[in-house]
DNA sequence: TATTGTTATACTCTATAACTATA
DNA sequence: TATAGTTATAGAGTATAACAATA
């Protein structure tokens, strides 16, 4: 039986793909495209950087991010402002409505993923989580 | 504790992206396209069936894997017959080649899993395996 | 008219390379 | 010369639509 099943990777894609279904609405509500939420669950958690390190940590090319920094700016949820140290570089930050924003959107997408882990026992929801966790934390 | 944690999904992703770069040198060493592995899976599972129901299957268009299909036939892992009862459709079916390269090729990939696995403890990680797959047969 | 397999077209993402302005 | 941000270009992957053969 254990040797049944299909395939890890297999088994995760459709996963994720459902849940990002389940995010969109939780997104197009609060009008913040996944990359833009990336972007502002970064700044919060690490206030200020440069573009290009903001880029790196979230997993994308410098170029790509651009444009999703525009739409936050544009939509009063981030800050722009060059470094009188150095004006190659431009300082970024979240707005007190960037934060807001972000975390209702954390708060919608949480309740999405629960229910999805609806089905699962309690103690295995917690066991899955945690090796969720444990394998993203080594990678 | 429990709130702090990122999204799933933001774990999954890499997760998900760490897995698939971890079978590529696999499938490249049997000269098979991950595309082509699903093929040859879905066929080895269920034998014959028309492309479109294949490409519902395995949750890809009918036009997308033309290609793989003919590659496959090609390297001679597959058989394409016209059904003579309907001379629009296809009959599909793997070969014995087939067979044992998808058998060679998830070998290799079981094996990839368990190393990726390996730092979560053997309790942790069969709760894990079986979570996903109960997840993932909900969806 | 509807359906199977196929080809062609377009659209989204992403990766890379140029360009500017500063240093 | 090297770097931050930006723009432009090209490639992969995918979705959609049109097409020929058959039912």
């Amino acid at each position: 039986m254990s040797d049944e099943r299909p395939d890890l990777a297999a088994m995760l894609h459709p996963l994720l793909r459902a849940l990002i279904a389940a995010e969109m609405p939780v997104l197009a509500e609060h009008d913040v495209s996944m990359w833009g939420y990336a972007v502002l669950t970064a700044l919060d958690d690490t206030p200020v950087r440069t573009q290009a390190a903001l880029a790196e940590a979230i997993g994308a090319d410098k170029s790509r991010i651009i444009g999703t920094l525009d739409e936050l700016q544009e939509a009063g949820l981030i800050e722009r402002t060059p470094d009188p140290n150095d004006r190659r570089v431009r300082l970024l930050s979240i707005t007190p409505k960037g934060r807001r924003v972000r975390s209702a959107v954390r708060k919608g997408i949480r309740a999405a993923e629960d229910r999805l882990l609806a089905t699962l026992p309690a103690a295995d929801r917690e066991t899955f989580l945690r090796a969720v966790r444990e394998l993203y934390d080594a990678h």
